[in-house]
DNA sequence: ATGGCTGCAGGATGCAGA
């Protein structure tokens, strides 16, 4: 099974790319980060027609995340667990059942957290050390699950075009890819790194300065497994094309392929 | 990039993104 992930970047403003690259593609999940609306906002009815089922956790302006799925949901759940105060909308799971077991997809738009040096930034490591919690928490299930969506980590130097360019940022601050570390450490693989280990792979241009022309990117969008979910890892697979696109998101989709 | 785009809310421009 496909399990995708992409920032789209304002669904409304770009229904036109999302529903070309969804059939195309066609993952049997789809995971959506900051789709820039309310619930009701969502173009459900244009993704229903293609055979997906749809649930959004949207927010009004900002973040918003969803899961389309062409399998039915056997749960769904909106929100870290811990704190429902936390009014911004990141992070939404499904469970679904396939080949006689069942595999859980989070689909989360982790803070971005610049500039460091203001709230946004302990905000951000605190989601880490939640999203870290519930990890813990899941683990101890021993069942296959994904943790997929826009991290807004630079994990490595590696990749990046220019990891000089981002030693001020918060995607590459050492407290945040030390909180990215701890989340793997407690057992996670990075689906796509166990695939290949090459430089020179990007799933973000800035829409500045020509960053897609010259290929200057970083690589934060990442599926992290379980290890029942990474036991049945096939490969991962970036997809540039909507970079060049019309009207393109920032972001490209990131497909995660399992043996299920 | 000390931010050169872009989307959104709102109905002008400011904020957020990374």
């Amino acid at each position: 099974m496909k399990i995708a992930t992409w920032n789209i970047n304002g669904v409304r403003a770009r229904i036109e790319n999302a529903l070309a690259w969804t059939k195309q593609a066609a993952p049997d999940v789809l995971c959506f980060q900051e789709i820039k609306t309310e619930d009701a906002g969502f173009p459900r009815q244009a993704f229903e027609d293609l055979g997906y089922n749809v649930e959004t956790h949207g927010q009004k302006g900002f973040n918003g995340v969803a899961i389309l799925s062409r399998l039915k949901f056997d749960e769904v759940s909106r929100g870290l667990p811990d704190d429902a105060n936390d009014i911004q909308s990141r992070f939404i799971e499904g469970v679904f059942s396939v080949g006689g077991g069942a595999i859980r997809v989070v689909c989360l738009y982790l803070p971005n957290g610049n500039p460091v040096g203001t709230e946004k930034f302990p905000y951000k490591l605190a989601w880490m050390e939640r999203l870290a919690a519930y990890t813990k928490s899941r683990l101890d299930d021993e069942e296959a699950f994904v943790l997929c969506g826009d991290f807004n980590v630079i994990p490595e130097t590696s990749d990046a075009k220019i990891p000089e360019a981002w030693v001020n940022d918060a995607l590459f601050q050492p407290e945040t890819r030390r909180a990215y570390r701890k989340l793997l450490n407690l057992g996670l693989t990075d689906a796509f790194r166990a695939c290949n280990d090459q430089p020179g792979n990007y799933t973000f241009w800035d829409y500045q300065a020509g960053a897609w022309q010259r290929n200057n990117g970083i690589r934060i969008d990442h599926h992290l497994l379980s290890p029942q979910a990474a036991d049945k890892l096939v490969t991962v697979t970036i997809d540039k094309q909507t970079r060049g696109w019309e009207k393109p998101s920032d972001h490209v989709p990131v497909i995660l392929e399992l043996a299920v």
